[in-house]
DNA sequence: TTGCAATTGTGCGATCATCGCGCAATGGTC
DNA sequence: GACCATTGCGCGATGATCGCACAATTGCAA
């Protein structure tokens, strides 16, 4: 992927997608003008891109403000249907969702973010904290969270190769230490590092409230048949239902064995 | 939207979006000669292209053949998260799916198609027929299905002005019919047209295996406070669960309900 | 193993789509 | 009503993209 394909790259196609990409969730309306500074293009020529993109179908328009229409999911729909991945989870998150009334979630790294390629909802008990704190928190599909404020992030991070991990940390630092989300959050480089390789020792990995306050969650990898780790799963509760003891007794025998499961399938 | 921009669409980003259009749940992966001749271009552009959205990050490649990424996900993720319907109907559909234990979906009208918008899933008996039927049918997220054969669809149209209704209609027939997709799809023009009438009279429709032999599935459609259509709620099931008297007594009121609560969200 | 045929990878020059400047039109504010 | 900021868009020059054609590779059969 990033071997260096020289001049036979369409520039035309790498701006139209840095314009589709310069909507997210903070900006989700956007004009000419706005766009063009977002995507490091000219005016003229994010205008060009919305429209075109805008007759394409991928975004709606007013005429002056642009916004991302439902025709995106297009693409969304089309992985999750072809997708070994995703498709091999989510009867299991059905499940797992379905048997304890809590929001679980598998995950894949994509650069410093986690991506969350299948997830399954709150709902039971529908006045709990726990259901406005997972809306809010935003963990809808496709969702991108930083992965080394994460369960899913850390446990996929442990079984990187080392060669691997220490330029994505060195990467990741800035002056010296790790994005800062919350109070709780790990971002002293050495203790991050201790905290990976104990994810890797005990093959689990949990993150309290270092994403978002009020939020924790208890992660395992999960493994294919030739035993490479390719995605993590996760559940995302609160301190109450996340406490040790429920960890030992609960959480883990469930997690490792809907990882145990999901091993011949993937 | 079909507001005919002249001469300022770029058409490299057209051909780029027209191959990552070519990947779709028949057609998993591509390799440069294939890509070219579902996109319509020729075989350096469509490689070219691809070598592009590779470089992006959007596929991955084994150096021949090309395959979606998880990062298509990440235009889906921005709609979802910024777009008021899908954050609007989610918890919801949430709520439906658990104290029912059916699944929920809500979709939008696309051209000839509907899009899956928000939906909530089985699990709950995961032994049932519905389970296999709902996976098999690839109810997910973004996922497309004809407009004519399904409940959503069908209420959808039903709502749509008489104006854009006809040419719709005469854009869809192919010999005069429209597609079959089972043996109990509606084909007929005129039995379409009245069922299509008669789901507006009822404010409901049900759409009995159209689609999908064994799937049944019963809408009504979701309206803003001005009163406007935007979106159309569905249960699927078994025929066991939606015969005519479980419709009437329990399904209708359930998702009335459910809209008249979401009708000052919208 | 060797040879042939079909498919795929890619260099190259011509062409035409794209670039961004600059001006006109719009709309918001005082 | 006049000013200023912002946006819409025409236009000529330029260089990125086009697809041809050939080389390299793969697959298959003898």
């Amino acid at each position: 992927m990033p071997v260096i394909a020289k001049a036979d790259l369409i520039e035309g196609m790498a701006k139209g997608m840095a314009v589709l990409e310069s909507f997210d969730a903070q900006r989700q309306r956007l004009n000419a003008t706005l766009a063009a500074e977002r995507a490091g293009i000219t005016r003229a020529a994010a205008r060009r891109h919305l429209l075109t993109l805008a007759h394409l179908g991928y975004l709606e328009t007013d005429g002056r403000y642009f916004w991302l229409a439902a025709k995106v999911l297009r693409f969304s729909g089309s992985f999750l249907a072809t997708s070994r991945l995703p498709r091999a989870v989510q009867p299991t998150l059905n499940r797992l969702a379905a048997q304890t009334g809590e929001s679980f979630s598998v995950a894949v790294l994509d650069g410093h973010e986690v991506v969350i390629v299948g997830r399954s909802g709150h709902g039971l008990r529908s006045g709990s904290p726990a259901v406005a704190v997972a809306q809010a928190y935003g963990l809808h599909l496709g969702a991108r969270l930083p992965a080394h404020a994460t369960s899913t992030g850390r446990i996929l991070l442990a079984n990187l190769p080392a060669a691997q991990f220490r330029p994505w940390l060195s990467g990741r630092l800035v002056d010296g230490r790790l994005p800062r989300l919350t109070a709780h959050t790990l971002t002293d480089s050495a203790a991050f590092k201790r905290a990976v390789a104990q994810a890797g020792r005990d093959d689990f990995c949990v993150a309290h409230q270092e994403h978002e306050l009020g939020v924790h969650a208890l992660a395992v990898p999960l493994r294919d048949a030739q035993g490479r780790t390719v995605a993590a799963l996760n559940v995302v509760s609160t301190a109450a239902r996340l406490q040790d003891a429920a960890i030992e007794a609960e959480w883990l025998p469930l997690l490792f064995d809907a990882a145990a499961q999901l091993r011949e399938l993937l």
